[in-house]
DNA sequence: AGCACGCCGACT
DNA sequence: GTCGGCGTGCTC
């Protein structure tokens, strides 16, 4: 017997299989997907077992397989067949598709650490007569009196709560004995109180779509903020359950969604696994665990939670479908999204991406037909929509006022004269440097891109990172002729100074990287806001999300223009979707909100779609944008970097690889560049990035492996290639 | 990824 | 004459 195994080292020159032979010992025990030991070369590493063979037709001299590391922890074959679908997708090494599908903890590596918890149980040793008769003749009212009486009522007890003198004097006169016992480290309760809502006309019709589809369905349901999309993904997760089937929700960023997974512990209690970010490695394993064993049925998780090895999959939710956390930009550089559907086909179970904002991929896709489309267009309750000011900031910095606007400073003093609570938004989605005139907000655009040029120190140039035009930077503002260009760029601190200046007696709180990186912190401070210990609330994008807080009357967003001047081809995207999520913010209660948006592009069309809470315009608007420019939906993108620590190499080869694909690629296909990298330089690197546009190409996934087969062997200059970028 | 083998400079 | 630089190439 043989087994074709996989490395666990995770790079591209040993990205194939090795043949070992299968030990008696382990003969009809051995199978695809299982963890072994391996001698390789003069070391012992782990590796997956990709199948076994009778047969071995070449000479080589074969080693045997060590032993098995893990009885119990294998990818099951759906996924050992999803990891070649990643490999192809994404052109990445085999062993870190399996890898990325595992956590940390059962990840292939060396080390072997004990991730069980254990919990020491106390319980009787003899009969509760024995017992009782030992406690009449014990005179004395102490611990361990208190122990015995609990135990007579309890059949086990938690260890830790009782003094260990006590435990040890039990244990001596063999009242007692001590056991280990295995346990979770979250635990819920078992018995979920299902509270069950009724739902509106819009959400059952959704509803009544979703669970009669018995084979494997796209769905878009577009439903505006606090439209209760989540009730509706609840119903039909429940549905799903009642015939023995399982879920998997994913959600951007757990740590903002905390009361969605709370509410799934209340419907489904222990049948619940979670997945995110600010687990423990001890924690994440036990989790994985519950699936593996069938305890967990419903899986809610960020990006790789869509891995969850669970069986007959009856629904798979993509909450937030719009959010760019679902690519992962780290090799495998794969989209959860795609994740979703193919094992929506494997499962013929529905999918479900939910959005008030959905990428125009998703929605051109839905109108299409090929996605069916489910609307939810009503708010729950009684809320109603905000008041949307846009603030012209020009005529502001007249009055010398850089960050707040008289009108925005008048509201925050009524709120605070009210006792109402307001939130201030710092949109700063902005990474590269970016020259604008602090007089007029005048910005650098390409001409041939529609993409504002980064500026360039060292050359004090200004570059579009797309096509390569370049511009020389002027002392003097092109528009409105003031020596007034600056870099972008305002930090939260800076903010928070300003306003406790102008209003020395208002409680306020920030929440940005600072003040959250501690665990817990976030929830800290939104629970400290929820209950009004603070009057205004500071932050970036992180507080524009999914939170609920009654007395918020007002959102002021600062510098809506920032993430206008990303020079990414999402941007408008982006803007919308901060904005329109930052808007739902106010007015949750029974008083109507106001949103104050401060801009020096007063008549941008993307802030007046926000202003009107219009997103079918602003879709229709981008669309046309989108498809003048040839980006997605019509188009679809591959980005490939060239890097090197040799600038000459990286540029030689960077017009070597795009010479190479202009002559295979099909005659639609655009190939653009090379350019600078939108890091031009990074940890000594120089970075040219080439861009591909294309719509039908059967050759271009040809030449681009044919291109990364090449670049395997070349160590001064290595190949990024990035199949369908969020971002460029 | 690791590690060994291998062919050219400054040292007991 | 040796120790060691990291360039190439192999690992079932």
């Amino acid at each position: 017997m043989y087994a074709e195994c996989l490395i666990e080292y995770p790079t591209k020159k040993i990205d194939k299989y090795f043949t070992y032979l299968v030990p008696f010992k382990l003969q009809n025990i051995i199978i695809k997907g299982m963890k072994v030991h391996l001698p390789f070369g003069n070391k012992i590493i782990q590796g997956f077992v990709i199948n076994v063979k009778d047969k071995y037709e070449d000479n080589y001299e074969l080693k045997e397989i060590i032993d098995i590391v893990d009885n119990e922890l294998i990818l099951n074959d759906e996924l050992m067949d999803l990891g070649l679908y990643i490999k192809d997708k994404t052109l990445c090494p085999l062993i870190t598709a399996y890898q990325a599908m595992l956590p940390t903890s059962l990840k292939i590596s060396d080390k072997k650490t004990d991730y069980n918890f254990y919990k020491n149980y106390l319980s009787l040793n003899k009969t509760k007569e024995e017992v009782n008769k030992f406690l009449e003749s014990y005179n004395k009212n102490n611990d361990q009196r208190r122990l015995l009486k609990d135990l007579l009522i309890n059949d086990k007890v938690l260890k830790s709560n009782y003094n260990s003198y006590s435990v040890k004097a039990l244990k001596e006169k063999q009242l007692i004995k001590e056991d280990k016992v295995l346990e979770y480290r979250i635990n819920k309760e078992n018995d979920h109180k299902l509270i069950k809502n009724v739902l509106n006309e819009e959400q059952q019709k959704a509803f009544d779509i979703i669970t009669k589809t018995n084979n494997h369905e796209i769905f878009l349901l577009e439903g505006i903020t606090g439209s209760g999309k989540t009730e509706v993904y609840l119903n039909v997760i429940n549905e799903v359950i009642k015939k023995g089937k399982t879920a998997i929700m994913l959600v951007p960023e757990i740590t903002l969604t905390m009361q969605i997974v709370n509410r799934f512990y209340e419907w489904f209690g222990s049948l619940v696994a979670i997945f995110h970010s600010a687990l423990s490695n001890g924690e994440k394993y036990d989790e994985y665990l519950k699936i593996l064993r069938g305890e967990a049925k419903v899986v809610v998780g960020t990006r790789s939670a869509i891995f969850a090895p669970l069986n007959n999959i009856g629904v798979i939710i993509i909450d937030e479908e719009h959010s760019d956390t679902y690519k992962q930009e780290n090799i495998p550089k794969y989209n959860a999204k795609d994740i979703a559907i193919k094992r929506g086909i494997y499962h013929n179970c529905p999918v479900i991406l939910g959005s008030a904002t959905p990428t125009l991929e998703a929605k051109a896709r839905a109108l299409k037909g090929v996605y069916h489309h489910l609307r939810l267009t009503k708010r729950a309750g009684n809320a109603t929509l905000p008041n949307v000011l846009i603030v012209d900031m020009m005529n502001e910095v007249k009055k010398k006022n850089f960050i707040f606007s008289d009108i925005l400073k008048e509201k925050m003093q009524n709120n605070l004269d009210n006792n109402l609570q307001t939130i201030i938004l710092l949109n700063r989605r902005g990474y590269s440097t970016i020259i604008s005139c602090s007089l007029c907000g005048y910005t650098y655009k390409c001409p041939n891109c529609d993409i504002t040029l980064t500026y360039h120190k060292s050359s004090n140039n200004l570059k579009c990172h797309y096509c390569g035009y370049t511009l020389k930077k002027d002392d003097h503002c092109p528009n409105c002729g003031e020596d007034a260009l600056n870099y972008l760029g305002l930090g939260t601190e800076k903010v928070e100074m300003e306003l406790q200046n102008i209003f020395p007696h208002a409680r306020i709180l920030r929440m940005d990287q600072d003040t959250t990186s501690k665990k817990g912190a976030h929830e800290k401070i939104i629970a400290s806001f929820k209950k009004h210990e603070a009057d205004i609330l500071i932050g970036t994008q992180m507080i524009s999300k999914g939170l609920d807080f009654p007395l918020v009357t007002l959102v002021g967003i600062i510098n809506a223009d920032t993430s206008l001047n990303i020079p990414d081809f999402r941007s408008n995207e982006k803007t919308f979707d901060l904005l329109y999520q930052a808007s739902g913010r106010a007015g949750r209660g029974d008083i109507k909100g106001d949103v104050i948006i401060q801009t020096f592009n007063p008549d941008n069309y993307v802030l007046n779609c926000v202003k009107e809470n219009d997103f079918n315009k602003f879709y229709q608007f981008e669309m046309a944008n989108r498809h003048l420019l040839k980006y997605p939906p019509y188009f679809y993108l591959v980005s490939l970097k060239i890097v090197s620590n040799d600038y000459s190499i990286a540029l030689d080869n960077a017009n070597k690889v795009a010479n190479y694909l202009k002559k295979k690629v099909a005659q639609e296909s655009m190939i653009l560049g090379p350019t600078t990298a939108n890091i031009f330089k990074l940890n000594n690197n120089y970075r040219f990035q080439i861009v591909i546009k294309y719509r039908f190409d059967d050759a271009l996934m040809a030449a681009l492996e044919e291109l990364d087969k090449i670049y395997l062997n070349e160590n001064k200059v290595n190949l990024e290639i990035d199949i369908d970028p969020e971002h460029i």
